[in-house]
DNA sequence: TAAGGTAGAGAACGCCCGTTCTCGACGCAA
DNA sequence: TTGCGTCGAGAACGGGCGTTCTCTACCTTA
């Protein structure tokens, strides 16, 4: 090998510290978790690791970018098959449950990093409001969308809610709470046929984390 | 001073360290405060610090603990000076905006301690999660009070949402938002006399933070 | 084949961590 | 006054951190 890396060699070990370091700090936290266990779980020579990040906080930074990616992306394709607009505000709380409902789940990474690091990384915690915000903004235009525009910062604030109390509980439940409630505010806003009757969809809301009603 | 310390010297003592630890934990994050910086701040012997709390875990436990007691007392005199049962739960809200606008405000204190040491310490996982828990409790009685039982999970969601996204985004509005939403949902589960008007209580609001309208 | 240069393995560096230990100073009972 | 015992100050300890450096092995080019 001793002969310059290649460009693909390059991506790909970049791709797999990214996932090794993901996996690691979201398990046991960035401050638990030093540079040789990244190092051995990615099996990548440290010298390499730091020729690709020159820093922690770099590679920190840096998977939280690909992570935001992946999230937001992964949220849209699940929310967006939903062809009412009503119902895909309602989605977003069914991805919730999905994601809640995982085998690892330890809350919202970016609310993790920001309590180990929002106070003395700059560079963390602008990736942190980065990613609340475009997070934001998209249950915005979904909000927009489905005639309720009124209703985006409730509808924010219950899914972080759900978020942060379905990872410190370790309990999906949340996620249906947050639904029903949004659910409510949702037959409020909206042009409501009758007084005090929701539309159909929200009050039929089976068990599991994930209602087959809308979604 | 060498003869045994006083009870009451050791209770002093002890205010002194669990105050310093909850500034330096609270401003800085809990990993990235050594002991020696407690040991500074407090003006007491490292000896001293290390009989009063074997450990740094220790520490921090009783930190939390003592900053649980002093928060949902601060909460519970603020809120219950409020006489209509309904507007008591929208008091929270408004309790909330006062701490979001403290100058040193960085969030809740208990799920950053999550973030940092819950997948580590299980003793400050039990005592983030026994925070949370009462703070739902005391919720849930207003709620119950308030003829809106079934208003408490969306109260804490919301409520939790809002600290989370203040700490990060570094604004108090979150509250304001929050309290909105509250008041619509209690506005359609308790009875309501119009449709779609609320009952008196939720709008006028006194002091700074809330608005009248919905958004 | 010889020279040059980059790769990898992992030791080394300086620092800071939580925790313990040493040691001189001092108050109190006899 | 003489010990005894606890105190405070801070050095010491073992270990882990993020980061850099050394050194050998090998491929590539001439």
């Amino acid at each position: 090998m001793p002969a310059p890396l290649t460009e693909e060699q390059n991506r790909r070990a970049r791709e797999d510290l990214l996932d090794a370091a993901e996996r690691l700090f979201y398990e046991r936290g960035i401050q638990a978790v030093g540079m040789d266990q990244v190092r051995a779980a990615s099996d990548l020579p440290l010298k390499r690791i730091y020729r690709l990040f020159p820093t922690k906080e770099d590679l920190v930074v840096a998977m939280l970018r690909r992570r935001d990616r992946r999230w937001r992306e992964s949220l849209t394709v699940s929310v967006e098959q939903v062809a009412d607009p009503r119902a895909r505000v309602l989605a977003v709380f069914d991805w919730l449950a999905g994601w809640f409902a995982e085998p690892g789940f330890r809350g919202c990474a970016w609310i993790n990093a920001h309590g180990e690091l929002g106070s003395s990384s700059p560079a963390v915690l602008a990736e942190v409001r980065s990613h609340k915000r475009a997070f934001r903004a998209q249950l915005a235009e979904w909000a927009l969308a489905a005639g309720v525009p009124a209703a985006a910062d409730a509808v924010f604030l219950l899914a972080e809610g759900a978020v942060v109390t379905a990872g410190i509980a370790g309990d999906p439940a949340p996620a249906r709470q947050a639904r029903s409630a949004a659910a409510a505010l949702l037959a409020q806003q909206g042009g409501v046929q009758q007084c005090g009757v929701q539309q159909g969809g929200e009050t039929t809301d089976p068990s599991g984390s994930a209602p087959a009603s809308i979604s």
